[in-house]
This record gives C-alpha cells, sequence and structure tokens, in this order.
DNA sequence: TGTACATCAGTGAACGCGCGTTCACTGATGTAC
DNA sequence: TGTACATCAGTGAACGCGCGTTCACTGATGTAC
C-alpha cells in the first residue's frame, strides 16, 4: 500500500503542464501524506494543495471541498482495509479465521495509524458518500463472516445474532485504538511491541 | 456528575465580582461544556473563557495555555471514570466483576462522550501532568483488578499475565468507541440501544 | 485535415474568520508592621 | 486597629497566523462540422 502512494506521483514531464493529468489521485495521496505526517487534526487543505504543487482553489474542482476530499481518503483507506481483511482470511475453523482477522486487523491499525484514525471520525466524513459506506459495510461482512461463518445474513445492529462478531470486532478494535493511544507506552514501538507480545494471548480470551 | 458541573455555578452576588472566586473550576466546567455541545474538535480557548463570563486571556492565570485547560479537564474525566469504575465493583466471582466493570465502563463512555474521547486524545494533552497519568494509572488498576484478582501487581505493559485484563480492556473499550463512533447506527440513541441489547451477550464471549 | 468554439481544469488574489497568545494595565486582596 | 505595599487575578486591545472558500480569469483540451 505504500508502493500505492507512490504511483500516484506525478512523472517529471508532467510537473509544469498546466493540467496534471491526475489531480484527483495526487491531492488523495497528498491528504494522506498530510494526516500521517501532523495527524488527522493536522490537516489542511491548503497543505493538500500545496503538496500536490496545486493552488489552494483546485481540490474545491474535483471533491468540493474539505470535507469531500478526507472522505475520499477514508474511503480508499477503507477499501485498502477491507482487502488486508480479505488477504488475511485463509480458512480454517473459525476459530484460526478470528485469529487471522485478529491480527490483520491490528496490523492495518499499527501500520496505518493516521489513516485508521481518520476511518472513524465521522464527524469530519461525509456519511452519505456511497463509496464510503460500500467500502465500510465490506469490511464488517468480511470480518462478520469470518466470526460467524458463511451463511449469515447481515441484520440490524441490534440483532442479537450478531453478538459474536461484535465481541471480535469489539475486542481487536479496543486493542488497536488503545495501542495507538500510547495506553501500552508512550515509547515508540511500544504499541508494535505489545501486539506481538499480547495479541495472541489477548485473543485467547475471546470465545465464539 | 451533571451536579457536579452545577455545582462550580458562580453564586449570584459574586456574579460582578472583579476576582471571580473559583475561575479554576468554573473554567473546567467551561470547557467540558464546550466539548459536549461541540465535540472535542470544536473546543476553543476562548469560547470556553466566553463561557466563563471572562476575558480570553484571564485562563493563562490557571492553566498556562490552551493544553493545560484541557489536561485539567481530561484529569478530572479520568477521575470520575475511575470512581464509576470503582462504585461497580461489587465483588463477586470473577465473572460478576468483570461483567460489573464492562458495564460500568460502556456507561460511562456513553454518559460522557465527550469527556470520554478527550480522555484518549493525547496528542491533545499535557502527557507529563501527574494528575492526569494519577488519574488515569488508577482506573487501570480498578480494572486489572476485577480482572484478575486482589492478589496481582502490576507489571510493564508487555508483560504477558497481564493479557486476561487487556483482552477485557480491550472489549470493553472497543465496544464503547465503535458505539461512539456510529457504527451500530446513525440515530441518536442507536449507541444506547445497542449496549442494552447487545453488551452482555458481548461479555459472555470473554472468557477470563 | 483544419478550424471554431464549448467545456474543462487550473490560477492567484482576495475575503472574512476565529483562533491562541502577548502586553501594559488596573482593581482587589492580604500581610507586615 | 490602621495603613503601606507587594502580590495576585483579572482586563481588553492588539498581534499575526493559517484557514476554507469565492471570484473573475485563463490556458488546455476535445469535439462538431
Amino acid at each position: 500500500m505504500a508502493d500505492d502512494l507512490n504511483s500516484v506521483n506525478i512523472s517529471p514531464d508532467a510537473v509544469r503542464r498546466y493540467h496534471h493529468g491526475d489531480l484527483r489521485a495526487a491531492l488523495v495521496a497528498a491528504a494522506e501524506a498530510v494526516i500521517a505526517e501532523r495527524g488527522v487534526d493536522g490537516f489542511s487543505l491548503r497543505e493538500a494543495a500545496r503538496r500536490a504543487g496545486v493552488s489552494p482553489a483546485a481540490p474545491g474542482h474535483h471533491f468540493g471541498d474539505a470535507r469531500g476530499l478526507l472522505t475520499a481518503v477514508a474511503a480508499r483507506a477503507f477499501r485498502d482495509f477491507g482487502d488486508a481483511l480479505a488477504a488475511a482470511d485463509q480458512g480454517g475453523d473459525r476459530a484460526e479465521r478470528l485469529r487471522g482477522q485478529g491480527l490483520a486487523y491490528v496490523r492495518f491499525a499499527l501500520a496505518h495509524p493516521a489513516r485508521f484514525d481518520l476511518m472513524w471520525r465521522r464527524a469530519l466524513l461525509d456519511k452519505t458518500d456511497p463509496e464510503l459506506k460500500a467500502a465500510a459495510d465490506r469490511a464488517f461482512v468480511i470480518l462478520d463472516r469470518a466470526a460467524r461463518g458463511e451463511e449469515v445474513l447481515r441484520h440490524g445492529p441490534e440483532d442479537v445474532a450478531l453478538a459474536p462478531s461484535i465481541a471480535a470486532w469489539s475486542m481487536v478494535h479496543g486493542f488497536a485504538r488503545l495501542a495507538l493511544e500510547g495506553a501500552f507506552g508512550p515509547e515508540p514501538g511500544a504499541a508494535e511491541r505489545a501486539a506481538e507480545a499480547l495479541l495472541p494471548r489477548v485473543l485467547d480470551h475471546l470465545s465464539v
């Protein structure tokens, strides 16, 4: 996924063209770089435009406003997140599948902390965006399927049959959040070490 | 705790005095009101001062800067949070105690969403503040004791003996976060209904 | 193949905004004698 | 008990800042004939 970020770099001979070529993708990449560096709260539309080498008004043509750009970033993050979960679902019995999902979930969060953070900052996003909704739903369905088996149909969020999936989701989400929030130590790398040392044992306490 | 907020209201005859009387507490209460209304991201020092009826420079005398005020708010939130966990620890066997902690944890988060949010926004807080650290540590120790029994000594965050506590913490923290983030539905009250319907069943999937 | 022209994607200057913090100040308090 | 004075807790005007968005514009593209 880091390679994806690079792949949208504008080619040298495109640099000085008046029309950018693929400004939309370049702005998404620039926004990702900004939040990775400064955190979600440090995001600004002007800074993203600056990094894309473009005037502050240019993003408006592609995203409407700042919320639109952040929403596109979040949708892409959810898509990558879903891919990571899907890739981790290697079959096996339910416990094995669930463990695979849990490790992938937390690994994604630690590998992409700012994007993961943004994914859940609904106040900053356009919740009605169909791409965002579709990407988020897909990720949960993948996890749900691993937690409860293939046969399952999705119901409303208060359906008690969802309890095993919500339990699994809660545990891995909480672990990821706590790790990112520095609950396992403020030093750099503390989250990763805690995940390696503790997460497999933590998942042993999940019974489905 | 809502009463605590009221208790710092300045008395009518104190209103127009040049010296406030208890501006520090009034500013903390005002800041809590601001984030409750506008979210943590909507906080501003000027707005808190405005609500406390005081000039924008006044908070500086008590808190240094904006971060200082937010840190005081977070410390108080952690104290109340610890109180809520302690009050919920009614004894019984380990499963009962843990269930009580889990319900109290999520209830606090849903009852005080903005303060709960702030508690984990380390980028906005002074992590070195001893009051904040003490209050946060205390809350975890209460939860840890319920999860593993009274005899436990606290070790480093990578001590695998902590796994049962981290598992419980992760699950309830994740559930609370997901509920607040709207993962159980965007309608008002969806989080509360999901907590009531699902949380007890979710906790059944936690084995310690 | 050449040309007119509509459309698209960008510019860059300007707008008003609210912010955190600073500064010199002043009113109130409380303590030493 | 009265008074001088240091200290404390506030004022309010001003600062510079970066922000998102708007606006009239222009350069590049691509399509119809």
